[in-house]
RNA sequence: GCCGAAGUGGCGGAACUGGCAGACGCGCCGGACUCAAAAUCCGGUUCCCUCCGGGGAGUGUGGGUUCGAUUCCCACCUUCGGCACCA
């Protein structure tokens, strides 16, 4: 027996795989009969760097149910990719010298070589990068598709721009009024922007979550972002400019007792109730500082405003209402102008309190109206329909929905990314470049520093385009895409990544499609699983897709963390490269699934990567052994053979039903550790074979030498998984416990089945049971082949 | 502030449907082999008490339901995540 050598083993069956293209799986031909086929993905790499710890863990993870789908005979799609576009490439090229295509190609190499050492599963013939003509031509058109049917459009709105990054950023990422990436302060811009229309998806997306499978907690986050809250609208007017302000409330059961009103600082309503005002001046001008000031000095919650001089009736009750302008109201929520109920909201009522307004308890303690004419004494749940029922007969108001999301800013005033097709003409407006001119081309270009404009406008080349429908002059967008998008279809273009005539055949999507099993991080909760939903959605609509959600199973690993930090390119420290060096990608697979749960977080220490050679090894050397013992003669039911049994079922239901990746491994080992004590067990070769059998998943190399150590002649990774004997799963003896009052008092060995009154006959005439049997018995509980409890 | 998740030995964790708390592994202690060490193998390892038979306590804290609670219910504490002037 030689020693075991990972590194001789690793490179020997991944050249074979290579060699054989073994997980390459191809597409249906029309009219093929259906099979069993199986999506299996993991979130795509972002090449800004090589791949630390957090990727290996999501990469096995997705490899060890590769493995599994395969072997239970499915055929099972699992391709990889770059998500080559984006900041962090462009950022570390002008930090280091150097272009980002160079920096990014570069990069994609490594992960390459790293991903070939790890011996993932990957089809490699199905790679797409988002950086390649062919992958973003189809972003590209996708986006002409959107824009054609109204999902996607410009408009002038005040956007997240971060100074030092000097680009637009969308909402879901601005994190605690910072840049997500460089973590500066993020201004408030009023720009022309490109948006994607995912409010018109609100609902559609809150509802659909049902019919899918993810973790509920993703699914309160997308909840709780789309935020759809249901109320009414309500129409206020000022009498005396004939003017109708509508406001939006969820509590139109407060109506009467709205004390007054309050417009946003950004609102046009302003200038218009500010106008020929004595006033005036000094109700702008708070507006206007008011609009500018930083998010953050806007959330210190110090309540500011001054008032307009007008009033507004309330629609109930006719009252007059001073009409204020405070930047506690928003502009981008509801109608930019509310009702203020001071006595029933918070804010309302500190602002109140602030400028000695009146407040009008209309809720009693009990719930029920109060100093709200007809409707004192009703509910107020029920008050709130009433109350909007009677305002719409009277035209001043209707139930109304609102919801927190807002649309998707995707134009990014940066070099490194997807140009946007459209031609801006003096005399058509932004015009689509025509498909047959796609895809636009990025530009190689040598200064792609931010300053303050997108780098590409300065590129006379590439910006100066006659306009594909007058001819006339023209001038290219010079806004790139967010990376955003290029994510939020890739799953589709590996279904069919040679495509050149469409990003992918429907028929082909539709048959992978959806994905059975997604893997990544919580991170991407209501950014790229949100963005993909709506794209997915949008193409449906567009009769691209037959399906309507992407990802029909979802599952989050959990963060490597070091020093409490979640492990990132930029940490150095701990380098896959150099562990699979030192210790063998079979024993980082199973290292970094052994350490817990796999959706929670690991604390990175490299205590126990010895211990899991040393399992290895030890598997290695038993195996050996067993090998040279006579296979087991049919139905051997030793204690040994049993456990083997036991064993397959447990590992087969971990990584199936319950879908988790540590215990299978304990049981394994548990199962190596009685192997290693009864070495000539008849069923010893049986033991060994499941051993192995289950780990390979895990350990792929070391697993498919030891199968020809065996004396197989067939591939482990093509085998079929391992059934176990349901009749082997049953014990002749059962270790029953007794307890007297609950208390654990002795454990006996009986034979199982026996009848309730046996088994109580049993346990009474234990002694250890007898010493604690004084007094009255008053209670027996029976647990057939399990306990028995005596209550005195 | 609102919404959500999690707290188990010295450490990572196991216990799936209310039924043996601590599987498996790390670390540590003792032993075998060895001139010695490494490697390997064997035994022990929640805490406290013990006349060595055993007894008691114990899953963040305090209560409750139950014959029986890591598991269910209530309140609280701590940590982590989401939202946050959203009307």
């Amino acid at each position: 027996m030689d020693d075991y050598d990972a590194k001789t083993i690793e490179r020997k069956w991944q050249s074979a795989w290579e060699a054989e293209q073994v997980f390459h799986v191809p597409n249906p031909e029309p009219g093929d009969a259906p099979d069993a086929h199986f999506y299996m993905l993991e979130m795509l790499p972002y090449p800004s760097g090589s791949l630390h710890m957090g990727h290996v863990l999501n990469y096995t993870l997705g490899d060890v149910v590769t493995h599994f789908r395969r072997r239970h005979g499915f055929t099972v799609l699992r391709p990889m990719g770059f998500d080559s576009f984006g900041l962090p490439a462009e950022n570390a090229a002008i930090k280091d010298g150097g272009h980002p295509l160079e920096i990014t190609e570069r990069n994609m190499e490594a992960i390459r070589e790293q991903m070939r050492r790890m011996g993932w599963a990957i089809d490699w013939q199905r790679e797409v990068s988002a950086h390649e003509p062919t992958y973003y031509r189809w972003t590209q058109w996708i986006f002409l598709q959107l824009f054609e049917h109204g999902l996607a459009y410009r408009k002038e709105a005040p956007v997240n721009w971060c100074p030092v990054d000097q680009t637009v950023l969308a909402n879901e990422h601005v994190v605690d009024g910072r840049c997500w990436r460089c973590g500066s302060i993020v201004e408030a811009r009023n720009m022309a922007q490109w948006f994607f229309k995912i409010t018109d998806y609100a609902d559609a997306l809150l509802d659909d979550l049902e019919t899918i499978d993810w973790p509920e907690r993703t699914k309160k986050i997308q909840r709780s972002w789309i935020g759809r809250s249901e109320g009414a609208e309500i129409i206020f007017s000022v009498r005396e400019l004939d003017l109708d302000i509508p406001v939006f409330t969820t509590r139109a059961d407060t109506l009467y007792g709205a004390t007054f009103f309050v417009v946003a600082p950004e609102s046009p309503l302003v200038a218009t109730l500010s106008e020929g005002m004595e006033n005036a001046e000094e109700v702008r001008s708070y507006a206007r500082v008011a609009a500018a000031r930083p998010t953050e000095e806007r959330e210190q919650r110090e309540k500011t405003g001054v008032f307009t001089g007008r009033h507004a009736t309330n629609p109930v009750n006719g009252e007059q209402i001073p009409i204020w302008v405070a930047d506690y109201v928003l502009m981008d929520y509801g109608t930019g102008a509310i009702m203020a109920v001071p006595a029933h909201d918070e804010r309302d009522r500190e602002f109140a309190h602030e400028f000695d307004l009146p407040v009008v308890q209309v809720i009693a303690e009990d719930g029920t109206l109060v100093n709200s004419a007809e409707f004192d004494g009703v509910n107020f749940e029920e008050a709130k329909g009433a109350i909007v029922a009677s305002l719409a007969a009277a035209g001043k108001g209707e139930p109304a929905i609102n919801y927190r999301l807002r649309d998707w800013s995707f134009s990014r005033q940066r070099y490194w990314g997807c140009p946007i097709p459209i031609i801006y003409c003096e005399h058509c407006g932004a015009v689509p470049v025509p498909d047959s001119d796609l895809p636009v081309l990025l530009p190689d270009v040598t200064d792609y520093r931010p300053k303050g404009q997108p780098p590409l406008a300065s590129n006379e080349e590439f910006i100066n385009a006659p306009c594909p429908r007058c001819e006339g002059p023209g001038r290219r967008e010079a806004d790139t895409m967010d990376t955003f998008v290029d994510s939020s279809w890739y799953f589709l273009r590996y279904t069919d990544p040679a495509n050149d005539q469409a990003p992918f055949d429907r028929r082909v999507a539709d048959y992978w499609m959806p994905i059975d099993q997604y893997i990544g991080g919580i991170d991407h909760a209501k950014g790229h699983l949100l963005y993909s939903r709506f794209f997915v959605k949008a193409m449906n609509d567009l009769g691209l897709l037959g399906f309507r959600e992407p990802f029909q199973r979802l599952f989050h690993q959990g963060w490597v963390k070091l020093g409490g930090k979640r492990m990132s390119k930029s940490q150095g420290g701990v380098s896959p490269n150099e562990l699979i060096d030192r210790f063998g990608a079979d024993a980082i697979r199973i290292y970094i699934l052994f350490q817990g749960p796999a959706d929670q977080d690991i604390d990175w220490t490299p205590d126990g990567i010895e211990a899991t050679v040393r399992f290895i090894r030890r598997l290695w050397r038993v195996v050996h052994e067993a090998a040279v013992q006579p296979a087991a003669p049919a139905g051997v039911s030793t204690p040994l053979a049993r456990k083997a049994h036991e064993t397959i079922a447990r590992v087969s239901d971990d990584i199936d039903r319950r879908f988790v990746f540590n215990t299978p491994i304990a049981a394994v080992m548990e199962l190596v550790n009685e192997l290693s004590k009864a070495p000539h067990d008849p069923a010893a070769r049986f033991a060994a074979e499941t051993a192995v059998s289950l780990l390979q998943p895990y350990t792929p190399h070391v697993a498919e030498e030891l199968w020809g150590v065996l004396g197989h002649s067939s591939r482990l990774w093509e085998s079929p998984w391992p059934v176990h004997d349901e009749a082997m799963l049953e014990h002749e003896t059962i270790e029953l416990v007794l307890q007297v009052n609950g208390k654990v008092r002795d454990r006996i060995q009986v034979p199982a089945g026996l009848s309730e009154d046996e088994l109580v006959a049993r346990a009474k005439a234990s002694e250890r049971v007898q010493a604690h049997l004084g007094g009255t018995e008053r209670r027996v509980i029976v647990v057939p082949d399990k306990l028995v409890n005596i209550v005195v």
